[in-house]
Formats: structure tokens, sequence, C-alpha cells
DNA sequence: CGGCTTTCTTGACTCGTTCAAGAAAACCGG
DNA sequence: CCGGTTTTCTTGAACGAGTCAAGAAAGCCG
């Protein structure tokens, strides 16, 4: 996906098309799960001057408007992902902090429904499964 | 419950009996889902003189025995719970950030397998649904 | 009771994130 | 293409949950 799409994806959200979202969006495609220091990195890659700022804001705008998705596992720092809309979930290893994605297993959200909803009307149900990844699993503990 | 119960629980654990850990237990079985300050406040009523620090470490050696269990909804503090050893779940809500005890729909952990695991080894399903609780949605929004 | 180990107090500090003010850039209508 | 308006970006300070560290106190065991 090149620069111009991103342009496109932007203006069909009414976002306005700045360097900063631009860089971001390609960002957190390239590095999915990337926290934000990360994803200032890699936007300065593309805009070396952009401000740490400018990336939280450009993330924040991103993530209202249903862009990326922010995730942040207990004990971890905010990370985001572009891949939306399918309502996917997480493997997250309580060793190293690795994350992967898992497909949902019913397909569309809520992809599961609260035995009592306690008069909530709810919208989404996220899912995070808690294990050791492969190296941490073989590795001495 | 009374202090010589959670006197029992610590000994069972090889934890030692502090009375900072016996306010904390107490605080955390009267406050579900309280965050740390809560716990604070609520251990100072107890305990007047009690340090802050003192309260985070016995949550964390609380949690590390598996004696209460430590819940952190994306965008929230940490909050604690004495309800262990069933798996239960969560639902949120997405304005005021209210919490409230879900039933686990399948009774033992992990209650869900992942479609694909990526290697993992799992022990644990956590779920979030997200939601409005019955006065967010209700009010104007 | 004495000694060893763990825990608590005190206070400084870190780090992710947010706040705020002014400068710059994007967009819209003409 | 241009000016005006609005939004966004830069810069730099600030905030707050949580952690670190050193010495004092308390718990535990024989």
């Amino acid at each position: 996906m090149a620069d111009e799409d991103f342009e496109q994806v932007l203006r069909a959200a009414s976002l306005r098309v700045t360097r900063p979202r631009l860089a971001v969006l390609a960002a957190v495609r390239d590095h999915p799960h990337a926290d934000t220091e990360s994803v200032i990195d890699a936007a300065r890659r593309e805009l070396p001057e952009v401000s740490h700022q400018a990336v939280y804001d450009s993330l924040h705008a991103l993530t209202a408007a249903g862009l990326v998705r922010r995730i942040q596992p207990s004990g971890s720092v905010a990370r985001y992902e572009a891949r939306i809309g399918d309502n996917h979930h997480h493997v997250v290893c309580r060793s190293c902090g690795a994350i992967a994605d898992v497909d949902c297993a019913t397909g569309h959200a809520p992809c599961l429904t609260a035995s009592d909803d306690h008069g909530f009307i709810l919208d989404e149900a996220e899912v995070v499964y808690w294990g050791r990844c492969p190296a941490c699993s073989t590795a001495r503990s």
C-alpha cells in the first residue's frame, strides 16, 4: 500500500492528510503490535523531524477513527496494529511479552456473549490468551 | 471472614503474616475491582500509618501467591479482586470505567482455546466485554 | 530469647503519557 | 491561486502510577 492509498484512507475517515499521519499509518502497518516508542522510531525513518507529540496525536486520531486498533495487555504499554475490523484476538507471552494474532473463532463482533451482561450494552468481546511463547517455554525458567 | 482466617490464608501460601498484608487482603475483599489508591485508602482505615510502598509490595506478594487477582483493562490503572480460582471475566463500561463480574461460560481455565496458538503454551484466556453500563447508556452521550 | 531473613518506611526517581501555548500546515470558498 | 479559518504540529513542561534503594522494623525459627 502506497502513500496515495493511505491518503484516501484518511480522507474517507474525514481526517486531514498530514505527513505525520501518513508516516504513523505506515509505521503501524509495518510493525504490528509496536509500542508508541517503536512507532515514533519507525515514523522518523520516513519523517525524521516528527515530534513525539505529533505521533501521540496521530495515534489518537487514527484510533478514534477506527483506522488503527490500540491494545494494551496487562502490564504492557500501549501497542497498536493496523489489522482492524475483524475483531481478532491475541496470544501474549507472560515471560517476554511477545504478541501474536489469533483469528476470532466465531467470526464477528461481539464474538462472545456474556453469561450475564449486568444490563451493559456490549459491543465487543476482547480475548487475551496468556501463556509462554515457543522461545520462552523451551528456555529454562 | 475475620483476620484469623486471613492469617491462615497467608500461612497456607507460605507468606509471612504482617499487618499490611492482612489490611490489604481485607481491603481487596471488601472493594472488588478497586485500584491501588483505593486499596491504600481502605487499608489505612484499618492501619492508618501504612505506607503506599507496603501496599504495593503486599499487592505484589498476594498476586504472586494467587491470593488476589490483578486486572487492568486498557486505559485503566491496575485493579485488584479477591475472587480467584474461577477464571471469571469482566464487563467494562467504555464511558465510566465501571466493572462487573461475568461468570466464565465454560467453567474452567483455559475456558477458551485459541484457533491457532502459534506454538504458545497457553494457561489462561482472559475475556473483557466492552460496552456501556446501564447508567451511561441511558445518559445522553 | 537471639539471630537471620523478609518486609516496611521514607523519599527520590523513572517513564509513558498528557497538557499548554504559539507556530505551521491543511482545507475551503472565492 | 489566495486569504482566512480551523486543525495539527513543535516545543517544553508537567503529571501520575509505579519502581528503586537504603536503612529500620518486624516476623519467624530454633
